[in-house]
DNA sequence: ATTTGTACTGGACAAGTGTTCAGAATATGT
DNA sequence: ACATATTCTGAACACTTGTCCAGTACAAAT
């Protein structure tokens, strides 16, 4: 057996060094997100951030293909991280109401905590308008926000089909209020909750009459 | 009267050279959108307006103060004509159920007609949550898109003070099917038109029930 | 015809951009 | 200890960027 022993142990070695290589390559992300979220996609040099992570600008094109590459690799990294912490408030087992309580309460708390990053998903967004090199990445992203959306109006005994309607209205009371907070207004994450959760409410109180 | 003569024709002759050098600006500006719309704002270069315009890229430095200066002239040019045409719609004489399917339509003909000038708008929205060189220009737009949203709620027998989330729930679905109409998708404004209309309606049945 | 003023040019400037790559440093395997 | 692979460096490259400004073209006024 000496040659599935080899096997296996070249195997393991192989997925050792990826991993490595992929925690690495975590770790310039986040070091990227850093200096991603003060500056924004288009004023943030690769070197900005080789500088912020302490290697040099050869070492980031070792890592990632090239600048677009390395910025969406941010934001999926980013966003599916409030995205899971999104999906522990929905796996929690509590009536409809509290449910949209915590869920309302983890929105504007992100706000006031990763107003910043938030930001980065906006300016991705609308680069998405113009450079098709973004399509894949909002799509996705957005594809799974809805899904989250979806699967909190199910779990608040509504109809799953609302799901991109409603997510509009939540992206866009999120987005306004974001915008409002990072000019300096402190009061916005709670006027977001407020305003939020009086939406919710009409829309669990009269399901829309669709059909 | 000599002298009132001399003073009225001066002010004359300088009334008219102000008004044409505003209208050479205007004509700029209407070049640089064109340019703008296409490539986005960070994408750019004052060489690529001077190019499409038929001038020299001092000229527009003669003209405008900076990039952010001839950036936000072009967006607060564009955006508040759209703004007018809306207007126009809710000057016309009909009643509330027809002013609301005229409204819809309106915009829905705009991700169809303008669709690549309106992602300009979203881009420099974004560009202001990182550069506060925009924070006016935003602002003024979005408050003047709220006021009509606000009028329009009044002459459809609505509160006015429901107006800021009404504006965000109609932006958000704007901003999402515009993005899906660039993306390709051409039965975009139809189904823009029919979920807005749809989530209006539910907001004219029952008001939101604030107090 | 000559001065004055406005409109415009386009080259020069300094600073920046993403990307590449020969070679050094470090780690891994024998 | 040595050899092989991997990881990383940072200078160099070819371009692009916004801005500036001496100088030209043209119009208006004297």
């Amino acid at each position: 057996m000496t040659k599935i022993d080899k096997m296996s142990r070249l195997v393991k070695k192989a997925d050792a060094k990826s991993a490595k290589r992929a925690r690495k390559k975590d770790d310039l992300a986040d070091s990227a997100i850093a200096a991603l979220k003060q500056l924004g996609y288009a004023r943030t040099s690769l070197r900005d951030i080789a500088e912020l992570s302490g290697v040099a600008v050869g070492t980031l094109h070792y890592y990632f293909e090239d600048k677009v590459d390395l910025i969406t690799y941010c934001v999926r990294r980013y966003k599916i991280s409030f995205m899971k912490e999104m999906q522990s408030i929905l796996s929690d087992d509590v009536e409809a109401t509290q449910l949209a309580e915590r869920f309302v309460k983890g929105l504007s708390r992100s706000i006031r905590r990763d107003a910043e990053t938030h930001r980065l998903w906006y300016d991705i967004r609308s680069q998405a308008m113009f450079d098709p090199a973004f399509h894949e990445v909002v799509q996705d992203i957005e594809n799974g926000l809805i899904d989250i959306v979806g699967e909190f109006l199910t779990r608040t005994g509504n109809t799953h089909s609302e799901a991109t309607p409603v997510y509009l209205m939540l992206d866009a009371a999120f987005r306004y209020h974001l915008q409002k907070f990072l000019a300096g207004d402190q009061s916005m994450p709670a006027r977001f909750e407020a305003q939020v959760s009086m939406l919710l409410a009409s829309i669990t109180a009269a399901p829309t009459s669709g059909d």
